[in-house]
DNA sequence: TTGCGCTTGTGAGATCGTTCACAAGGTAGT
DNA sequence: ACTACCTTGTGAACGATCTCACAAGCGCAA
């Protein structure tokens, strides 16, 4: 019931984690869910998904736990999923091109509406209906074009330079995929996917 | 100077970051470097870092910082880097290959023993000098290959299924970037790249 | 050798996140 | 209406993580 004045990242990424899972028990048709069922889906204690869901108020009905529909709503309009956002993709690399034609099949609630790379030879060139900007327009196109998300996926030693540039041309949040610590804005929410951070962690656990 | 008796992710993680820096560090000619400098390299404490560091005994020297050659070496040590870890890819869509890609290029530690999907047309090419195998031959070719460590990108319909396959064939450890949350062997070591929810997340600090 | 300046290593404290136990509040059957 | 049975919401204990302050240690200069 209290208005959560700071919402805490795990926190987030668990409503996330809810939601995907209640997407589908929507299509098996149920219509209620508790806590406890949806705790032992995923490795997860059930007063903990009590905790992250009453943080917004009460949805559940005791006795009865949480009517599917109302939750799924509820939670995609606070995750702000109910309202489309704009993504630009720097980088068109194989896994620039490969986030973007991930993105582009799905009707989520993320639009691509730019694409930049410094090769020559991919600008001008087309993926799904958008054309390749050179990343020197960053500038120019991606104001014009209203994104407000980019999606970072070139080699680590262009990724800063990149990054100042998304930043200076107003984004409002990075997703970085490029295997280095970016310097930071603090104006702009920048968050860091390093698979080969994850890989090392993998591997430290097989030596022990 | 205790012997780190559980080493938490978190530390583990940031240590992977260390290293990285100190690579850096190397080429550039230094020699020595200290915990504040490395603070303000990310955005991290310098207080933090000494703890991490001093969990496996005394590397710094005091007064003077820390040798960067004896420290990348004992981290890289540490971390299990010195060894060669085989890789197998399942599901060479164009995130896959983008990852296959990624591994083969560089000289790092992994190193890709074996690449599968379910696609008859993809069945028999060859990634790199790797063919491609049939995903139902997960239970001959990846022990043949010795394969300790999987990674997962097929969709998320198809991503409980293979890595029950995995499991059931020996894997050590899984990296799932399949959008989906898995029933988890407890003796496999798994973690989950989920961009989808990283996505989600920048896009909820952009509504508030 | 002595003193000064710098940096590490570390216990104590603060903060954050999770678990636990239980009261409050529903539903269904009689 | 009443009872039995559920499930939620939540304060309090617990645990993990990070920050802070400071003593211990090293190098260098005189």
């Amino acid at each position: 019931m209290a208005e959560p004045a700071q919402i805490s990242t795990l926190t987030l990424n668990r409503l996330s984690v809810y939601l995907r899972c209640l997407r589908l028990l929507q299509r098996s048709g149920a219509t209620h869910v508790s806590s406890s069922q949806l705790a032992q889906q995923f490795e997860l204690s059930a007063p903990l998904i009590r905790k992250d869901l009453a943080q917004f108020g009460e949805f559940g009905i005791r006795g009865t736990g949480y009517r599917i529909d109302d939750l799924a709503e509820s939670l995609n309009r606070l995750l702000g999923l109910d309202r489309t956002h704009n993504l630009a993709v720097v980088g068109m690399g194989s896994l620039g091109s490969a986030l973007a034609r991930y993105l582009s099949v799905n009707d989520k609630p993320f639009r691509i509406v730019a694409a930049f790379d410094v090769d020559g030879r991919k600008v001008g060139r087309k993926i799904g209906h958008l054309v390749i900007h050179h990343s020197r327009e960053i500038p120019e196109v991606l104001p014009q074009a209203r994104a407000q998300i980019a999606v970072l996926s070139v080699p680590a030693s262009s990724a800063q330079g990149c990054y100042d540039d998304l930043v200076a041309s107003g984004i409002k949040a990075v997703l970085n995929f490029a295997p280095t610590q970016l310097k930071q804005d603090p104006s702009v929410r920048t968050k860091n996917v390093d698979f080969q951070i994850n890989l090392e962690e993998l591997a430290f656990f097989l030596t022990t």
